[in-house]
DNA sequence: GATGCAATTTGATTGAAGTCAAAGAGCATG
DNA sequence: CATGCTCTTTGACTTCAATCAAATTGCATC
Protein backbone atom coordinates (compact mmCIF):
# COMPACT_ATOMS: atom_id res chain seq x y z
CA UNK A 1 0.00 0.00 0.00
CA UNK A 2 2.80 2.16 1.13
CA UNK A 3 4.71 1.46 -2.01
CA UNK A 4 2.19 2.05 -4.18
CA UNK A 5 1.25 5.40 -2.63
CA UNK A 6 4.69 6.38 -3.71
CA UNK A 7 4.74 5.13 -7.24
CA UNK A 8 1.64 6.81 -7.84
CA UNK A 9 2.31 10.48 -6.12
CA UNK A 10 5.79 10.39 -5.87
CA UNK A 11 6.30 13.76 -3.46
CA UNK A 12 6.17 14.10 -0.11
CA UNK A 13 2.29 16.11 0.00
CA UNK A 14 0.34 13.88 1.83
CA UNK A 15 -2.96 11.76 0.01
CA UNK A 16 -4.55 10.51 3.49
CA UNK A 17 -5.01 12.24 6.56
CA UNK A 18 -2.01 11.60 9.13
CA UNK A 19 -4.80 9.52 11.21
CA UNK A 20 -6.66 7.31 8.69
CA UNK A 21 -2.34 6.04 7.81
CA UNK A 22 -2.12 4.26 4.84
CA UNK A 23 -6.16 3.73 3.98
CA UNK A 24 -7.45 5.43 0.90
CA UNK A 25 -11.34 5.74 -0.09
CA UNK A 26 -13.84 7.29 2.37
CA UNK A 27 -13.30 11.22 2.54
CA UNK A 28 -9.49 11.34 1.96
CA UNK A 29 -9.90 10.12 -0.87
CA UNK A 30 -11.39 13.44 -2.62
CA UNK A 31 -9.23 16.38 -0.98
CA UNK A 32 -6.45 17.86 -2.44
CA UNK A 33 -3.30 18.10 -0.76
CA UNK A 34 -3.47 20.75 1.33
CA UNK A 35 -6.89 19.75 2.26
CA UNK A 36 -5.46 16.75 3.95
CA UNK A 37 -2.45 18.81 5.59
CA UNK A 38 -5.80 20.83 7.26
CA UNK A 39 -7.33 17.47 8.08
CA UNK A 40 -4.83 16.25 9.44
CA UNK A 41 -4.19 18.80 12.03
CA UNK A 42 -7.38 17.86 13.27
CA UNK A 43 -8.36 14.65 12.81
CA UNK A 44 -8.00 11.49 15.42
CA UNK A 45 -7.81 7.98 14.84
CA UNK A 46 -10.38 6.35 17.81
CA UNK A 47 -10.95 2.60 18.60
CA UNK A 48 -14.81 1.70 19.68
CA UNK A 49 -15.65 -1.54 21.09
CA UNK A 50 -18.35 -3.82 19.68
CA UNK A 51 -21.49 -2.60 21.48
CA UNK A 52 -20.23 1.06 21.95
CA UNK A 53 -21.98 3.71 20.55
CA UNK A 54 -20.87 6.07 17.89
CA UNK A 55 -24.00 8.98 18.24
CA UNK A 56 -26.88 8.33 20.26
CA UNK A 57 -30.75 8.13 17.98
CA UNK A 58 -31.75 12.42 18.60
CA UNK A 59 -28.49 13.50 19.90
CA UNK A 60 -26.47 16.59 18.95
CA UNK A 61 -24.06 15.51 16.15
CA UNK A 62 -20.24 17.28 16.67
CA UNK A 63 -18.46 14.95 14.98
CA UNK A 64 -17.88 12.99 11.33
CA UNK A 65 -15.61 9.84 10.85
CA UNK A 66 -14.32 7.78 8.58
CA UNK A 67 -14.70 4.08 9.15
CA UNK A 68 -11.21 2.29 8.93
CA UNK A 69 -12.06 -1.34 10.12
CA UNK A 70 -15.01 -3.21 11.60
CA UNK A 71 -18.76 -2.70 11.22
CA UNK A 72 -21.22 -0.24 12.27
CA UNK A 73 -24.87 -0.70 12.85
CA UNK A 74 -27.15 2.02 12.26
CA UNK A 75 -30.48 1.25 14.16
CA UNK A 76 -33.78 2.83 14.95
CA UNK A 77 -35.72 1.97 18.44
CA UNK A 78 -39.67 2.72 19.40
CA UNK A 79 -40.69 3.93 22.12
CA UNK A 80 -41.53 0.26 23.48
CA UNK A 81 -38.30 -0.97 23.32
CA UNK A 82 -38.93 -2.60 19.53
CA UNK A 83 -35.45 -2.25 17.52
CA UNK A 84 -34.80 -2.50 13.85
CA UNK A 85 -31.28 -2.17 11.94
CA UNK A 86 -31.90 0.20 9.22
CA UNK A 87 -28.44 -0.22 7.85
CA UNK A 88 -24.74 -1.87 8.70
CA UNK A 89 -21.85 0.43 7.34
CA UNK A 90 -18.26 -0.81 6.60
CA UNK A 91 -14.70 0.38 5.69
CA UNK A 92 -14.26 2.98 4.07
CA UNK A 93 -18.10 4.42 4.53
CA UNK A 94 -18.28 7.77 6.08
CA UNK A 95 -20.57 8.38 9.02
CA UNK A 96 -22.63 11.50 9.78
CA UNK A 97 -24.07 14.40 7.74
CA UNK A 98 -22.75 18.01 7.18
CA UNK A 99 -24.84 20.47 7.97
CA UNK A 100 -27.48 18.56 9.68
CA UNK A 101 -27.38 18.48 13.54
CA UNK A 102 -29.70 15.80 15.15
CA UNK A 103 -28.82 12.11 14.29
CA UNK A 104 -32.03 10.38 13.76
CA UNK A 105 -30.49 7.00 14.31
CA UNK A 106 -28.29 5.18 16.46
CA UNK A 107 -24.83 4.05 15.25
CA UNK A 108 -23.09 1.49 16.71
CA UNK A 109 -19.95 -0.69 16.92
CA UNK A 110 -21.42 -4.17 16.16
CA UNK A 111 -17.49 -5.26 15.96
CA UNK A 112 -14.41 -3.80 17.66
CA UNK A 113 -14.21 -0.75 15.30
CA UNK A 114 -11.49 1.87 14.35
CA UNK A 115 -12.71 5.24 12.84
CA UNK A 116 -11.32 8.18 12.27
CA UNK A 117 -12.38 11.13 13.56
CA UNK A 118 -13.38 14.81 12.45
CA UNK A 119 -14.77 17.97 13.94
CA UNK A 120 -17.78 19.26 12.78
CA UNK A 121 -16.80 22.48 11.68
CA UNK A 122 -13.60 21.23 9.22
CA UNK A 123 -15.57 18.39 7.27
CA UNK A 124 -18.12 21.11 6.68
CA UNK A 125 -15.54 24.01 5.64
CA UNK A 126 -14.20 21.49 2.85
CA UNK A 127 -17.40 20.16 1.94
CA UNK A 128 -18.05 23.70 1.08
CA UNK A 129 -15.02 24.39 -0.65
CA UNK A 130 -14.69 21.08 -2.62
CA UNK A 131 -17.51 20.17 -4.76
CA UNK A 132 -15.78 16.91 -5.30
CA UNK A 133 -16.55 16.04 -1.63
CA UNK A 134 -19.79 16.61 -2.02
CA UNK A 135 -20.19 14.37 -4.87
CA UNK A 136 -18.35 11.96 -2.69
CA UNK A 137 -20.85 12.47 -0.36
CA UNK A 138 -24.39 12.39 -2.40
CA UNK A 139 -22.79 8.98 -4.00
CA UNK A 140 -22.18 7.42 -0.27
CA UNK A 141 -26.07 8.56 0.12
CA UNK A 142 -27.18 7.02 -3.69
CA UNK A 143 -25.77 3.78 -2.45
CA UNK A 144 -27.23 3.44 1.05
CA UNK A 145 -30.65 4.35 -0.34
CA UNK A 146 -30.36 1.87 -2.72
CA UNK A 147 -29.14 -1.06 0.14
CA UNK A 148 -32.32 0.37 2.13
CA UNK A 149 -34.78 -0.24 -0.47
CA UNK A 150 -33.35 -3.89 -1.42
CA UNK A 151 -33.73 -4.27 2.08
CA UNK A 152 -37.17 -2.63 2.46
CA UNK A 153 -38.49 -5.80 0.05
CA UNK A 154 -36.42 -8.06 2.14
CA UNK A 155 -38.09 -7.00 5.02
CA UNK A 156 -41.42 -6.73 3.82
CA UNK A 157 -41.85 -9.70 1.36
CA UNK A 158 -39.69 -12.42 1.67
CA UNK A 159 -39.88 -15.31 3.96
CA UNK A 160 -37.79 -15.88 7.53
CA UNK A 161 -36.02 -18.91 5.56
CA UNK A 162 -35.20 -16.02 2.87
CA UNK A 163 -34.80 -13.51 5.41
CA UNK A 164 -31.49 -15.58 6.56
CA UNK A 165 -30.14 -16.29 3.30
CA UNK A 166 -30.43 -12.76 2.53
CA UNK A 167 -28.31 -11.35 5.12
CA UNK A 168 -25.71 -14.42 4.89
CA UNK A 169 -25.27 -13.33 1.33
CA UNK A 170 -25.08 -9.49 2.02
CA UNK A 171 -22.05 -9.86 4.36
CA UNK A 172 -20.63 -12.05 2.19
CA UNK A 173 -20.50 -9.96 -0.48
CA UNK A 174 -19.87 -6.82 1.53
CA UNK A 175 -16.49 -8.61 3.45
CA UNK A 176 -15.58 -10.55 -0.57
CA UNK A 177 -16.42 -8.13 -3.22
CA UNK A 178 -14.61 -10.64 -5.38
CA UNK A 179 -16.79 -13.40 -5.59
CA UNK A 180 -15.46 -17.07 -5.60
CA UNK A 181 -17.86 -19.48 -5.78
CA UNK A 182 -17.23 -20.60 -2.13
CA UNK A 183 -16.02 -18.65 1.09
CA UNK A 184 -15.61 -18.42 5.27
CA UNK A 185 -15.85 -15.49 7.03
CA UNK A 186 -16.71 -14.60 10.59
CA UNK A 187 -20.51 -12.83 10.92
CA UNK A 188 -19.52 -9.57 12.33
CA UNK A 189 -23.53 -9.33 14.17
CA UNK A 190 -24.67 -11.71 17.02
CA UNK A 191 -28.03 -13.53 16.81
CA UNK A 192 -29.45 -10.65 18.23
CA UNK A 193 -28.79 -8.54 15.74
CA UNK A 194 -29.54 -9.96 13.11
CA UNK A 195 -32.68 -10.77 13.98
CA UNK A 196 -32.98 -7.12 14.53
CA UNK A 197 -31.61 -6.77 11.25
CA UNK A 198 -34.43 -8.87 9.72
CA UNK A 199 -37.52 -8.41 11.61
CA UNK A 200 -37.51 -11.57 13.39
CA UNK A 201 -36.87 -13.31 16.64
CA UNK A 202 -33.49 -14.62 17.48
CA UNK A 203 -34.85 -18.12 18.22
CA UNK A 204 -36.30 -17.59 14.50
CA UNK A 205 -33.11 -16.74 13.24
CA UNK A 206 -31.36 -19.66 15.06
CA UNK A 207 -34.23 -22.19 14.09
CA UNK A 208 -33.52 -21.08 10.28
CA UNK A 209 -29.19 -21.09 10.26
CA UNK A 210 -29.79 -24.70 12.09
CA UNK A 211 -32.75 -25.58 8.61
CA UNK A 212 -29.43 -23.92 6.33
CA UNK A 213 -27.36 -25.85 7.80
CA UNK A 214 -28.91 -29.04 7.61
CA UNK A 215 -29.48 -28.38 3.90
CA UNK A 216 -25.66 -28.19 3.23
CA UNK A 217 -26.28 -24.24 2.61
CA UNK A 218 -24.06 -23.57 5.02
CA UNK A 219 -21.63 -24.62 7.82
CA UNK A 220 -21.20 -22.61 10.93
CA UNK A 221 -18.43 -23.32 13.72
CA UNK A 222 -18.34 -21.74 16.84
CA UNK A 223 -21.29 -20.07 16.19
CA UNK A 224 -19.96 -17.21 14.45
CA UNK A 225 -17.52 -18.97 11.71
CA UNK A 226 -19.45 -19.30 8.70
CA UNK A 227 -18.54 -21.50 5.13
CA UNK A 228 -20.69 -21.20 2.48
CA UNK A 229 -19.68 -23.82 0.13
CA UNK A 230 -21.86 -22.55 -2.81
CA UNK A 231 -22.75 -18.82 -2.95
CA UNK A 232 -25.14 -19.18 -5.72
CA UNK A 233 -27.04 -21.79 -3.86
CA UNK A 234 -27.48 -19.17 -0.77
CA UNK A 235 -28.50 -16.50 -3.45
CA UNK A 236 -31.10 -18.78 -4.74
CA UNK A 237 -32.12 -19.62 -0.69
CA UNK A 238 -32.46 -15.59 -0.28
CA UNK A 239 -35.02 -15.50 -3.04
CA UNK A 240 -32.77 -13.18 -5.69
CA UNK A 241 -33.57 -15.24 -8.87
CA UNK B 1 -48.44 32.51 -7.68
CA UNK B 2 -47.75 34.63 -10.82
CA UNK B 3 -47.98 37.90 -8.78
CA UNK B 4 -45.44 36.63 -6.39
CA UNK B 5 -43.12 35.85 -8.56
CA UNK B 6 -43.24 39.26 -10.21
CA UNK B 7 -43.08 41.30 -6.69
CA UNK B 8 -39.80 39.06 -6.07
CA UNK B 9 -37.86 38.99 -9.27
CA UNK B 10 -39.62 42.03 -10.92
CA UNK B 11 -38.14 41.34 -14.32
CA UNK B 12 -39.15 39.10 -17.64
CA UNK B 13 -36.10 36.47 -16.96
CA UNK B 14 -38.04 33.46 -16.32
CA UNK B 15 -37.44 31.26 -12.77
CA UNK B 16 -38.88 28.34 -13.73
CA UNK B 17 -38.80 26.42 -16.93
CA UNK B 18 -41.74 26.93 -19.52
CA UNK B 19 -43.15 23.31 -18.89
CA UNK B 20 -43.20 23.63 -14.97
CA UNK B 21 -45.09 27.10 -15.41
CA UNK B 22 -45.77 28.83 -12.42
CA UNK B 23 -44.08 26.08 -9.93
CA UNK B 24 -41.22 26.85 -7.95
CA UNK B 25 -39.04 23.71 -6.15
CA UNK B 26 -37.59 21.15 -7.63
CA UNK B 27 -34.80 21.26 -10.13
CA UNK B 28 -35.96 24.70 -11.09
CA UNK B 29 -35.63 26.32 -8.08
CA UNK B 30 -31.88 26.41 -7.93
CA UNK B 31 -30.97 27.03 -11.31
CA UNK B 32 -30.20 30.75 -12.76
CA UNK B 33 -32.04 32.40 -15.35
CA UNK B 34 -29.75 31.34 -18.16
CA UNK B 35 -29.68 27.82 -17.26
CA UNK B 36 -33.90 27.69 -16.90
CA UNK B 37 -33.57 29.32 -20.33
CA UNK B 38 -31.74 26.58 -21.78
CA UNK B 39 -33.32 23.90 -19.81
CA UNK B 40 -37.09 25.51 -21.18
CA UNK B 41 -35.97 24.51 -24.86
CA UNK B 42 -35.75 20.80 -24.28
CA UNK B 43 -38.36 19.93 -21.27
CA UNK B 44 -41.98 19.26 -21.56
CA UNK B 45 -44.80 18.70 -20.19
CA UNK B 46 -46.49 15.44 -19.51
CA UNK B 47 -49.32 13.65 -18.35
CA UNK B 48 -49.10 10.16 -16.78
CA UNK B 49 -52.34 8.33 -16.17
CA UNK B 50 -52.22 5.87 -12.92
CA UNK B 51 -51.03 2.69 -13.59
CA UNK B 52 -48.88 3.79 -16.26
CA UNK B 53 -45.20 3.25 -15.82
CA UNK B 54 -42.16 6.13 -15.62
CA UNK B 55 -39.39 4.05 -15.70
CA UNK B 56 -39.02 0.48 -15.59
CA UNK B 57 -36.61 -1.54 -13.44
CA UNK B 58 -33.62 -2.46 -15.24
CA UNK B 59 -34.00 -0.35 -17.57
CA UNK B 60 -32.07 2.14 -19.14
CA UNK B 61 -33.12 5.64 -18.35
CA UNK B 62 -33.11 8.27 -21.26
CA UNK B 63 -34.54 10.86 -19.11
CA UNK B 64 -35.43 13.09 -16.07
CA UNK B 65 -38.44 14.15 -14.35
CA UNK B 66 -39.96 16.74 -11.87
CA UNK B 67 -43.28 15.54 -10.50
CA UNK B 68 -45.93 18.47 -11.10
CA UNK B 69 -48.72 17.32 -9.26
CA UNK B 70 -49.72 13.03 -8.44
CA UNK B 71 -48.12 10.46 -6.71
CA UNK B 72 -45.71 8.29 -8.23
CA UNK B 73 -44.63 4.91 -6.36
CA UNK B 74 -41.20 3.22 -6.56
CA UNK B 75 -41.44 -0.47 -6.38
CA UNK B 76 -39.29 -3.89 -6.84
CA UNK B 77 -40.50 -7.01 -7.64
CA UNK B 78 -38.91 -10.57 -7.07
CA UNK B 79 -39.04 -13.14 -10.10
CA UNK B 80 -41.88 -14.97 -8.77
CA UNK B 81 -44.02 -11.56 -8.39
CA UNK B 82 -43.94 -10.53 -4.95
CA UNK B 83 -43.73 -7.01 -4.85
CA UNK B 84 -42.56 -4.50 -2.79
CA UNK B 85 -43.38 -0.22 -2.78
CA UNK B 86 -39.76 0.85 -1.55
CA UNK B 87 -41.06 4.80 -1.95
CA UNK B 88 -43.73 7.09 -3.07
CA UNK B 89 -43.06 10.98 -4.03
CA UNK B 90 -44.61 14.07 -4.72
CA UNK B 91 -44.37 17.02 -6.28
CA UNK B 92 -41.91 18.35 -6.39
CA UNK B 93 -39.92 15.07 -6.37
CA UNK B 94 -37.23 14.51 -9.15
CA UNK B 95 -36.90 11.30 -10.23
CA UNK B 96 -34.07 9.57 -12.28
CA UNK B 97 -30.00 9.83 -11.38
CA UNK B 98 -27.92 11.64 -13.21
CA UNK B 99 -24.64 9.55 -14.54
CA UNK B 100 -26.90 6.30 -13.65
CA UNK B 101 -28.04 4.73 -16.80
CA UNK B 102 -29.89 1.94 -15.24
CA UNK B 103 -32.72 2.22 -12.73
CA UNK B 104 -32.70 -0.67 -10.00
CA UNK B 105 -36.84 0.04 -9.54
CA UNK B 106 -39.76 0.63 -11.26
CA UNK B 107 -41.01 4.33 -10.91
CA UNK B 108 -45.15 3.92 -11.87
CA UNK B 109 -48.04 6.34 -11.24
CA UNK B 110 -50.06 5.52 -8.28
CA UNK B 111 -53.17 8.81 -9.54
CA UNK B 112 -52.89 10.35 -12.57
CA UNK B 113 -49.74 12.16 -12.52
CA UNK B 114 -48.58 15.39 -14.32
CA UNK B 115 -44.43 15.33 -14.99
CA UNK B 116 -41.63 17.79 -16.51
CA UNK B 117 -39.35 15.70 -18.26
CA UNK B 118 -35.65 16.65 -19.13
CA UNK B 119 -33.78 14.90 -21.49
CA UNK B 120 -30.83 13.03 -19.81
CA UNK B 121 -27.86 14.71 -21.12
CA UNK B 122 -29.18 18.67 -20.47
CA UNK B 123 -29.83 17.69 -17.13
CA UNK B 124 -26.52 16.05 -16.51
CA UNK B 125 -24.62 19.22 -18.01
CA UNK B 126 -26.65 21.12 -16.12
CA UNK B 127 -25.35 19.19 -12.98
CA UNK B 128 -21.34 19.20 -13.35
CA UNK B 129 -22.19 23.31 -14.04
CA UNK B 130 -23.73 23.96 -10.79
CA UNK B 131 -23.09 22.58 -7.60
CA UNK B 132 -26.22 24.21 -6.40
CA UNK B 133 -28.07 21.28 -8.36
CA UNK B 134 -25.94 18.84 -7.31
CA UNK B 135 -26.66 19.70 -3.73
CA UNK B 136 -30.09 20.09 -4.28
CA UNK B 137 -30.00 16.85 -5.33
CA UNK B 138 -28.31 15.72 -2.25
CA UNK B 139 -30.55 16.66 -0.14
CA UNK B 140 -33.70 14.77 -2.43
CA UNK B 141 -31.20 11.72 -1.54
CA UNK B 142 -30.88 12.25 2.19
CA UNK B 143 -34.43 12.88 2.54
CA UNK B 144 -35.38 10.00 0.78
CA UNK B 145 -33.33 7.63 2.82
CA UNK B 146 -34.53 8.90 5.88
CA UNK B 147 -38.33 7.86 4.63
CA UNK B 148 -36.63 4.39 3.77
CA UNK B 149 -35.12 3.84 7.09
CA UNK B 150 -38.10 4.87 8.83
CA UNK B 151 -40.18 2.48 6.75
CA UNK B 152 -37.74 -0.35 8.02
CA UNK B 153 -38.82 0.24 11.23
CA UNK B 154 -42.13 0.06 9.99
CA UNK B 155 -42.11 -3.14 8.05
CA UNK B 156 -39.96 -4.94 10.16
CA UNK B 157 -41.04 -4.26 13.51
CA UNK B 158 -44.55 -2.87 13.31
CA UNK B 159 -48.06 -4.97 13.89
CA UNK B 160 -50.52 -4.97 10.80
CA UNK B 161 -52.82 -2.42 12.57
CA UNK B 162 -49.78 -0.42 13.22
CA UNK B 163 -48.76 -0.52 9.80
CA UNK B 164 -52.08 0.56 8.42
CA UNK B 165 -52.17 3.80 10.78
CA UNK B 166 -48.65 4.48 9.77
CA UNK B 167 -49.61 4.33 6.37
CA UNK B 168 -52.24 6.45 6.93
CA UNK B 169 -49.97 8.91 8.85
CA UNK B 170 -47.74 9.59 6.23
CA UNK B 171 -50.15 10.41 3.51
CA UNK B 172 -51.58 12.85 5.84
CA UNK B 173 -48.47 14.57 6.78
CA UNK B 174 -47.19 14.64 2.85
CA UNK B 175 -50.45 15.73 1.51
CA UNK B 176 -50.97 18.76 4.48
CA UNK B 177 -47.68 19.63 5.83
CA UNK B 178 -49.43 21.70 7.97
CA UNK B 179 -50.52 19.65 10.90
CA UNK B 180 -54.04 20.55 11.71
CA UNK B 181 -55.97 18.36 14.64
CA UNK B 182 -58.22 16.95 11.64
CA UNK B 183 -57.90 16.21 7.92
CA UNK B 184 -59.22 14.66 5.50
CA UNK B 185 -57.83 13.19 2.10
CA UNK B 186 -58.26 11.50 -0.79
CA UNK B 187 -55.96 8.32 -0.64
CA UNK B 188 -53.90 8.65 -3.86
CA UNK B 189 -53.29 3.76 -3.44
CA UNK B 190 -55.34 1.19 -4.06
CA UNK B 191 -55.42 -1.62 -1.34
CA UNK B 192 -53.49 -3.27 -3.29
CA UNK B 193 -50.89 -0.59 -3.27
CA UNK B 194 -51.00 -0.01 0.00
CA UNK B 195 -50.47 -3.83 1.05
CA UNK B 196 -47.60 -3.61 -1.24
CA UNK B 197 -46.22 -0.82 0.67
CA UNK B 198 -47.06 -2.55 3.98
CA UNK B 199 -45.55 -6.12 3.38
CA UNK B 200 -49.51 -7.58 3.98
CA UNK B 201 -51.96 -8.68 1.77
CA UNK B 202 -55.09 -6.64 0.13
CA UNK B 203 -57.33 -8.58 3.20
CA UNK B 204 -55.53 -7.84 5.82
CA UNK B 205 -55.36 -3.78 4.84
CA UNK B 206 -58.86 -3.89 4.66
CA UNK B 207 -59.47 -5.91 7.86
CA UNK B 208 -56.99 -3.00 9.75
CA UNK B 209 -59.04 -0.30 7.92
CA UNK B 210 -62.41 -1.31 9.51
CA UNK B 211 -60.67 -2.15 12.66
CA UNK B 212 -60.03 1.35 12.58
CA UNK B 213 -63.16 2.35 11.96
CA UNK B 214 -64.99 0.92 13.79
CA UNK B 215 -62.30 2.24 16.43
CA UNK B 216 -63.04 5.83 15.42
CA UNK B 217 -59.43 6.46 14.46
CA UNK B 218 -60.54 7.40 10.98
CA UNK B 219 -63.78 7.62 8.63
CA UNK B 220 -63.64 6.27 5.50
CA UNK B 221 -66.30 6.81 2.64
CA UNK B 222 -66.49 5.69 -0.86
CA UNK B 223 -63.16 3.60 -0.17
CA UNK B 224 -60.94 6.47 -0.74
CA UNK B 225 -61.91 9.40 1.09
CA UNK B 226 -60.30 9.11 4.51
CA UNK B 227 -61.01 11.49 7.53
CA UNK B 228 -58.65 11.53 10.61
CA UNK B 229 -60.52 13.64 13.30
CA UNK B 230 -57.44 13.51 15.65
CA UNK B 231 -54.05 12.91 14.04
CA UNK B 232 -52.43 12.54 17.35
CA UNK B 233 -54.45 9.55 17.84
CA UNK B 234 -54.04 8.12 14.75
CA UNK B 235 -49.97 8.52 15.14
CA UNK B 236 -50.37 6.53 18.08
CA UNK B 237 -51.83 4.08 16.40
CA UNK B 238 -48.95 4.22 14.36
CA UNK B 239 -46.62 3.20 17.26
CA UNK B 240 -44.70 7.04 16.75
CA UNK B 241 -44.88 7.89 21.20
C1' DG C 1 -82.17 2.25 -13.06
C1' DA C 2 -80.27 -2.45 -14.86
C1' DT C 3 -75.83 -4.78 -16.20
C1' DG C 4 -71.20 -6.17 -15.80
C1' DC C 5 -66.79 -5.85 -13.92
C1' DA C 6 -63.25 -4.69 -10.70
C1' DA C 7 -62.24 -3.38 -6.04
C1' DT C 8 -63.14 -4.18 -1.46
C1' DT C 9 -64.94 -6.50 2.51
C1' DT C 10 -66.06 -10.41 5.32
C1' DG C 11 -65.78 -15.28 6.90
C1' DA C 12 -63.55 -19.83 7.84
C1' DT C 13 -59.39 -22.10 8.13
C1' DT C 14 -54.39 -22.78 7.84
C1' DG C 15 -49.71 -21.95 8.63
C1' DA C 16 -45.46 -19.39 9.62
C1' DA C 17 -43.35 -17.01 13.00
C1' DG C 18 -43.74 -15.50 17.88
C1' DT C 19 -43.74 -16.61 22.83
C1' DC C 20 -42.49 -19.02 26.82
C1' DA C 21 -39.48 -22.28 28.87
C1' DA C 22 -35.56 -25.13 29.34
C1' DA C 23 -31.32 -27.20 27.90
C1' DG C 24 -26.80 -26.86 25.82
C1' DA C 25 -22.42 -24.29 24.13
C1' DG C 26 -18.97 -21.02 24.32
C1' DC C 27 -15.94 -18.39 26.91
C1' DA C 28 -14.05 -15.77 30.39
C1' DT C 29 -12.52 -15.97 35.42
C1' DG C 30 -10.51 -17.60 39.54
C1' DC D 1 -10.88 -27.67 35.35
C1' DA D 2 -14.74 -26.07 37.94
C1' DT D 3 -17.69 -21.74 38.14
C1' DG D 4 -20.64 -18.46 36.41
C1' DC D 5 -22.07 -15.92 32.84
C1' DT D 6 -23.99 -14.92 28.30
C1' DC D 7 -25.26 -16.53 23.86
C1' DT D 8 -27.48 -19.91 21.20
C1' DT D 9 -30.31 -23.83 20.30
C1' DT D 10 -34.27 -26.73 20.83
C1' DG D 11 -39.05 -27.91 22.22
C1' DA D 12 -44.05 -27.11 23.13
C1' DC D 13 -47.59 -24.19 22.39
C1' DT D 14 -49.98 -19.83 20.80
C1' DT D 15 -51.10 -16.15 17.85
C1' DC D 16 -51.22 -13.03 14.11
C1' DA D 17 -51.49 -12.63 9.48
C1' DA D 18 -51.97 -15.45 5.11
C1' DT D 19 -54.83 -18.22 2.33
C1' DC D 20 -58.93 -19.74 0.22
C1' DA D 21 -63.61 -18.73 -0.69
C1' DA D 22 -67.63 -16.15 -1.01
C1' DA D 23 -70.37 -11.78 -0.52
C1' DT D 24 -70.79 -6.92 -1.13
C1' DT D 25 -69.82 -2.37 -2.81
C1' DG D 26 -68.53 1.04 -6.15
C1' DC D 27 -68.60 2.59 -10.60
C1' DA D 28 -68.82 2.96 -15.57
C1' DT D 29 -71.84 1.88 -19.46
C1' DC D 30 -75.89 0.91 -21.80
Amino acid sequence: MDMMRKDIHNSEVPVVCRSCEARHGGVCGVLTPQQLVELSKHSTRKVVHAGNEVVGQGERVASYSNILKGVIKLSKMMADGRQQIVGLQFAPDFIGRPFHHESTLTAEAATDTEVCVFPKPIIERLVSESSNLEHQLHNQALKELDEARDWMLTLGRKTAQEKVASFLYLIATHLDPEKGESMTYELPLSRADIADFLGLTIETVSRQMTKLRKDGVIQIENNRLVTVPDMDRLSRAAGND
